[in-house]
DNA sequence: GAAAATTAGGAAACCGGTTGCCTTGAGAAC
DNA sequence: GTTCTCAAGGCAACCGGTTTCCTAATTTTC
């Protein structure tokens, strides 16, 4: 059966063209030939067009192993993600790959499954394919230690942070969330806010949890009990609600730490009669929308705009490897998301949720 | 400040070692320096530890970029997800780069967004990267047209399937799922068993929901009702509810084409005073994680393995880089994943899930 | 002690591009 | 007709490795 001829593969060598098969084709030398395509030197534009068109027959790519031996760079990106990737590393890798896709960077996927071995195995790898940059992401309860030190090229930590305040990291503002959050059920009239949490050794349940307490006592008001420490499950979120039923302090309002939390409180809620929002409004954070849509009504939530998150980061490195760095850690801001969860007055057949 | 010496970064040139460098410390040619990093010629014992330790002084990483050069192969391959990259896309590409890590592969990254133009953009820089080889995964409601014909590398297509049947694609056993969800059933003495699924166009649906009838039909007996089509969403899977509690016919078990219908059934039904599994025996399809478990109570589900999908599709395209292509589609086995949803007698405090 | 065999390691080509420099030839100026 | 100028394009070095081939030195053999 003859080859077919298409569009990626028209002169048919069996192997993809170099510049010689042009050069050959176009019937000049091979500097001729790489000068015609990239606009250099000065050549009749007859020879041009015969070399653009050359190229067009074969398919013509240029082997990029051969440029980046000339150039030194090789418009690539590692993305490290040290835990197995999730829910959270989803659309912080979209943002990044969006943001070097559009800087013309290929991305390197590298997940380090939170065993160091692999990680340093990735890491070896990466500096062995001469990547221009690295981000190191994943969700952890605490900042993490630098993958390495003096690395050859740099590196920006999205969404986990680095112990060395010089590196360059891009984590959510989780207290500003936490801040906006109660301001929203404040805004409400409530005043009996409760708050429950995942782990207490967890970083991101600590600093929301501190940043609702004490924003709550600016304005002279106690949280209702003490923030309730538990897991990031919807069933902590029920227990939870029966110990806040429980107990003798009333509350018109609780803010979760997460929105599987959230989603457990209103179940609980609904199973004990307690309407959501007129008895109790509810606020829950990470707005992941297969939760805070399909809760039972749809749930008010802070997002931490993570897309957003890894572009910033994505830019950040493209800058430091143009020479630009940033160090330090960079705090961008998270974003309230209006659902029925805290409607005042919910209107019948309106479920668009409004954005702050 | 003098440059500190660290394990990346020793002899500290202010770039990457070469080999020339090397060979320069050890006081051999290039040539000599490449032989006794290799196991190559015939050297001195001496000698090559000699260039070892020199290697080892500068920390130098052979430049990838070069080797490929020589060899023809970079050892990387493209990863392209058709759609945004999803929850049915972590495990596929989580198994997929655990397969192709092992092998020594990086991975690129390319999120083609469900745009024709950004997916021909990312096949480009691949096949410019001189990728070795591709995976192309994604969601879709059906079979997807070849990603570009007579390319000069293999391709592989993981969890949807290429419309010309010559391609390799690799996909799970739905009506297989189907039928394991349906035998489970019959096992348990349920023999009215009702059907509520997404949308009637989409392919899964479909093959789901005729394997179940048909299957049901070799045992002599009739599904309640018609299958339910509608969304793959918790909201239909409460109003599905509706209409079959609505309906003459009882009904003893519900087969889900998704873990957040069966739990918006099961919520449902709770509301309807219907004890899960005891009037109402629920299977779900997924086995995602999130739905399965903080469902009340926890979901029997079919599990696709994606995880070993992504780990087959990576080994299939393995074997067709080195030249042992397997064309055609390969079909995975679903698994049973038994929880409380179905369970014979519920035995407080065992939440256990056991496996089929 | 001379010829042959073996060993250690160097020189150079090669992979696929880019780029600086040089050559060639044609037209212009005298 | 001779020299000068300049456009067009070829030659070769280079990037960082690998590999083939070859040379020089040493050891073995008779």
């Amino acid at each position: 059966m003859p080859p077919r001829k298409t569009k990626e593969n028209a002169g048919s060598l069996g192997r993809p063209a170099t510049i010689s098969d042009v050069a050959r084709l176009a019937g000049v030398s091979v500097g001729t030939a790489s000068k015609a395509l990239n606009g250099r030197g000065s050549l009749r534009e007859e020879t041009r067009r015969r070399v653009r068109s050359a190229a067009d027959e074969l398919g013509f790519q240029p082997n990029t192993a051969a440029l980046s031996l000339n150039t030194g760079r090789t418009y690539t990106v590692g993305m490290i993600t040290t835990d197995t990737i999730g829910r959270f590393s989803i659309p912080l890798m979209t943002g990044a790959e969006d943001s070097l896709g559009a800087g013309r960077m290929s991305v390197f996927l590298c997940d380090a499954r939170d065993d160091p071995i692999r990680e340093q195995y990735y890491l070896r790898t990466l500096l062995s394919r001469r990547v221009d940059g690295i981000i190191v992401t994943g969700r952890r309860t605490q900042a993490r230690a630098p993958i390495g030190v003096d690395l050859p090229v740099p590196v920006v930590y999205a969404f986990i942070s680095s112990t060395d305040p010089e590196d360059c990291s891009v984590v959510p503002d989780e207290a500003g969330g936490a801040r906006k959050a109660v301001d929203h059920l404040l805004a409400l009239g409530r005043r009996r806010i409760a708050h429950v949490t995942g782990p207490e050794h967890h970083h991101s349940a600590a600093v929301r949890a501190s940043a609702a307490v004490q924003h709550l006592a600016a304005s002279g008001i106690d949280l209702v009990g003490a923030p309730l420490f538990g897991e990031w499950s919807e069933a902590w979120g029920r227990q939870a609600t029966g110990i806040l039923l429980g107990a003798a302090e009333e509350f018109d309002a609780v803010f979760c730490g997460s929105d599987q939390i959230a989603r457990g409180v209103a179940d609980a809620l609904r199973a004990a009669g307690r309407q959501v929002p007129d008895d109790v409004a509810l606020v829950g954070f990470d707005n992941w929308d297969v939760m805070a849509l399909a809760c039972q009504p749809p749930l008010t939530s802070i997002d931490m705009e993570l897309e957003g998150l890894g572009r910033t980061a994505a830019d950040l490195l493209l800058a430091a490897i143009n020479g630009e760095p940033a160090p330090g850690r960079h705090v961008s801001p998270c974003r309230l998301v209006l659902r029925e969860s805290t409607a005042v007055s919910v209107r019948p057949g309106s479920t668009r949720a409004e954005q702050v």
